[in-house]
DNA sequence: CACGTCGCG
DNA sequence: ACACGCGCGACGTGA
């Protein structure tokens, strides 16, 4: 301990201190926290200007007054705290706590005094101490080693003034004892120091300097050369109150001998950056702090421990497992995991599925070789279950949407969207900060899902947690959660593909690519890889000549648009356009459908709930969300996507729900009323944003409107317009000028979207679901750009996709709890496929519009627009 | 595995 | 003077 150093803080001063110094500051449950913050800072700044390993913080046992000594004006008045003030002191306390600091504070003691013994111990055992304060009158305790800091906030900036006893003296001209007599003559009154009246400090201090203590001061009162400057009666005066002056002495000296117990060798900094400290800092949502704690966090060696895996139990037949079943059923709840591919052959030794069940007292079973899945269907009434990835398990498990399933995966995407992935290793270190294997490092399948079980089941508080804390309980529970059986019961159904015409389409594109090889080939006067954007740009551009500029790392660019410029200009180049968008549709479409069509002669693609940062959902293996449809051939696709025979498909989407959101949540009246009114929104948008009557709205300037609509959807930048429309920066930079002029409350909403996130780090919908925008603090001007665009565009797109979940569930379940056998088989973001027998068409269609149109109340009507159709192309 | 390109909303 | 439209996934190339 010999020479280490030891940090003492005075609470209440601190935090006082930090509560004039911050401005207001507060988090999202409307909490003051602007004096933790400054409290924080100080320390942090103590901390690293002079370092401590230990540290701890005195409090008053009760605060009800607060003794405004900062500031003249209120000297010697006793003021109530400000609430404001008040209610920061549990959450300091809090925080302290969860750093694993000590507070010291003792009834009939005041902080003062437990920081002068304090310090007195730790001197003796050969600790170096600090004492932070916003009191002058810790200056007593100065000693050789014992350093007074002194925080003084100016302009924001927090500087620190050190003394030692010789610093006192250099300021005070007394030394730190002296200075208790000074204070003693002066007096306190908000200490109930009385002091001798008409001592102020010059003349205090000129009597303790000269007689170094009131006792010496009052033995020499009546010497002649007793003559304080302009004060002759300070002798006679003394003498009168000379009671007063010595009570007032020992009032004034701080004790350093109150009965407290204190080791500071349990007050080791060591661990202030931990897990609970770091949740704290979250709640508080202090920004600045965040990444210091984290990388603290992260940075420390032993911070994280290695999860245990328990034994398991392994459990061959039912009767043993309803033991498993009814412990879990009295807990309440329960974690499972199915193992992956236990369902399909070769998996678990080829016996059956393997279940993973682990129970909240710790325990863990194999199940294996009977039927687990009808139990822990009944189990789900009565116990909340917990898992990871709940949809891919539903293969091999019969749970429903109504039982009490909740997959954790799936709540900690919505806690962070922006993680890429959300299995076990990525929870456990995420909640609980520990290490597990990776299911790579096992190669071990079971294992693997042991551990997901287990963590599953301890991660279930802190993450619910922490999703409440976000305010996304009610998204999670009421969509999402519900949304997983709704994209299962898709997924399992899948979409019929026609084999034999996206064979033939094939075969017809790959004629075209070999004719447009040839071509291209004797055009260049070589033969070459056409698909390498290297060698087709050092052809085009260095061999033969044709303008364009560097654009890419690599090289040349060659992307269409590039390419654009200079078709009509070049037979080749319209030939490699052509080529590029054969040879799309050929790879991506005719062969890539071609391997993904099953046994049934259907698509069965995955629909993927915990990928997108602004909450939509995604589409894989294949992306069914990007079938071509906005030229005639690549709308061809369309057609190989069928309704089975009997059967119709019936279309339905939303009509820019994009824009219409963004005219809701902004509550601009004019665009609001534009949506009441008009069908074409474009249009109307054209008459207004460029002051001619709609009926004189060209398409040219439609189009235009349209473009500025879509850019304001995805946060406008004049840049971003030009190039849209290829017209001028400056043209753009009007364009969206005459936009907001237009419509001040879209402006408005955007800058609100953009405030918010500098000021709290992210967005969020309507609906609550959060979309983290760090970027938007960036020095960089390009990431900052972005993500005040990611600001203004997620909100908006964000609620589409809500909107959207939100419809999808509700045809689901009506479609199911109606005996009705149509089903949900797409979804692209704002346009779902319906497969209906061709009796249900006529109803299914209205329920359809119904359910899309009624999934949000919003200040403008949502309109969705269906039809039916044998094929995609024709329904859509 | 990163990059460029291009299909969709 | 500079950076740039928002959100995805699949494919082919080339290191």
């Amino acid at each position: 301990m010999e020479g280490k150093r030891l940090l003492l803080i005075d609470g209440h001063s601190i935090l006082s201190r930090a509560f004039y110094g911050i401005p207001e500051l507060t988090n999202s449950e409307g909490l003051h926290t602007n004096a933790v913050y400054g409290f924080l800072n100080i320390l942090m700044k103590v901390l690293d200007t002079e370092g401590a390993d230990y540290l701890a913080v005195a409090f008053d046992v009760h605060a009800p007054t607060f003794r405004h000594k900062l500031y003249e004006a209120y000297k010697g008045t006793r003021k109530p705290m400000p609430p404001e003030l008040h209610e920061q002191v549990p959450l300091i306390q809090d925080m302290l706590r969860s750093m694993k600091v000590p507070i010291l504070s003792m009834e009939g003691f005041e902080a003062d005094d437990i920081l002068g013994t304090a310090a007195a111990l730790a001197v003796k055992q050969g600790l170096e101490v600090t004492i932070v304060s916003g009191d002058r009158d810790m200056l007593q305790l100065a000693a050789e080693h014992v350093k007074i800091s002194i925080p003084k906030t100016a302009k924001g900036q927090t500087e620190i003034y050190s003394y030692y006893p010789k610093d006192v003296k250099a300021e005070w001209g007394v030394t730190p004892e002296e200075f208790i007599d000074l204070k003693a003559l002066m007096g306190d009154s908000s200490d109930n120091i009385p002091g001798v009246p008409g001592m102020g400090p010059k003349t205090a201090q000129w009597i303790i300097e000269k007689y170094h203590c009131i006792e010496d001061a009052i033995e020499h009162a009546l010497d002649p050369d007793f003559k304080v400057p302009r004060k002759p009666k300070a002798g006679q005066e003394l003498l009168d109150h000379k009671e007063s002056a010595v009570l007032s002495k020992t009032l004034a000296r701080i004790k350093t001998d109150v009965p407290i117990e204190f080791r500071p060798e349990e007050a080791g900094t060591l661990e202030m950056f931990n897990e609970d400290s770091l949740a704290m800092v979250r709640r508080l949502e202090f920004k600045s702090f965040l990444k210091r704690f984290e990388e603290s966090l992260k940075s420390l060696p032993d911070s994280r421990r290695d999860m245990e895996l328990p034994e398991w139990k392994a459990v061959s037949d039912a009767y043993m497992a309803k033991i498993a079943f009814m412990d879990a059923g009295r807990q309440g709840c329960a974690a499972f995991s199915l193992c992956e591919g236990a369902s399909g052959e070769g998996a678990s030794g080829g016996d059956g599925p393997v279940l993973f069940f682990a129970t909240a007292d710790g325990r863990l079973y194999r199940f294996q070789g009977f039927d687990f899945s009808t139990p822990l269907r009944e189990l789900s009434a009565n116990a909340d279950l917990f898992t990871l990835n709940l949809k891919e398990q539903l293969y091999g498990l019969s749970l429903e949407p109504d039982g009490r399933v909740w997959d954790l995966a799936l709540a900690a995407y919505l806690i962070n969207p922006l993680k890429d992935a959300y299995g076990y290793e990525s929870l456990a270190g995420d909640f609980l900060k520990e290490d597990v294997p990776t299911e790579k490092e096992l190669a071990d399948q079971e294992k693997a899902c042991a551990y997901g079980a287990v963590t599953a089941l301890r991660c279930r508080d802190v993450v619910f947690a922490k999703l409440r804390e976000l305010g996304e309980w009610e998204l999670y529970r009421e969509i999402e959660m519900p949304l997983v059986y709704t994209l299962y019961d898709m997924q399992k159904e899948g979409v019929l593909a026609n084999r034999q015409a996206l064979l033939d389409f094939g075969k017809e594109l790959r004629e075209g690519i070999e004719r447009l090889t040839g071509e291209i080939y004797r055009e260049c006067g070589e033969e070459f890889n056409i698909n390498s954007t290297q060698q087709l740009g050092h052809i085009l551009f260095e061999k033969m000549g044709l303008r364009g500029g560097r654009k890419t790392k690599t090289g040349y660019s060659t992307a269409a648009d590039v390419l654009e410029k200079l078709s009509g200009e070049y037979k080749v180049v319209d030939d490699i356009l052509q080529y590029r968008t054969l040879s799309k549709l050929n790879s991506t479409y005719a062969e890539g459908l071609l391997s993904c069509i099953s046994e049934d002669g259907r698509i069965h693609g995955k629909f993927n709930q915990m990928v997108t940062a602004t909450g939509r959902i995604s589409s894989t293996d294949p992306n069914l969300q990007n079938i071509p449809v906005r030229t005639e051939l690549g709308r061809r696709f369309r057609r190989i996507f069928e309704a089975k025979p009997g059967h119709v498909f019936l279309d339905a989407d939303y009509s820019q729900v994009e824009l219409r959101i963004l005219a809701s949540l902004s509550g601009d009246e004019k665009l609001i009323d534009a949506y009441r009114h008009a069908d074409d929104i474009h249009a109307v948008t054209a008459s207004q944003v460029f002051h001619v009557p709609l009926s004189e709205v060209t398409p040219q300037l439609r189009r235009n409107a349209k473009a500025v609509n879509f850019g304001i959807v995805y946060g406008i930048s004049a840049f971003g317009l030009s190039e849209g429309l290829s017209i001028s920066r400056k043209e753009a930079k009007e364009y969206i000028e005459r936009y907001f002029e237009t419509y001040p409350g879209v402006k408005r909403f955007l800058d609100e979207q953009v405030a918010f996130a500098r000021e709290h780090g992210y967005v969020t919908t309507i609906f609550g679901r959060r979309r983290p925008v760090p970027d938007i603090k960036s020095s960089n001007f390009a990431r900052r750009s972005f993500g005040e665009r990611v600001a203004m565009n997620s909100p908006i797109q964000g609620a589409a996709a809500d909107i959207m979940k939100k419809a999808m569930n509700a045809v689901n379940r009506t479609l199911r709890s109606g005996g009705y056998q149509a089903r949900i088989v797409l979804q692209v973001h704002d346009e779902l496929l319906v497969e209906a027998p061709e009796s249900e068409a006529k109803d299914v269609l209205k329920l359809l519009v119904e359910c899309m149109q009624g999934a949000a109340n919003m200040n403008v009507p949502l309109l969705a627009d269906a039809k039916e159709g044998r094929n995609w192309e024709e329904a859509h």
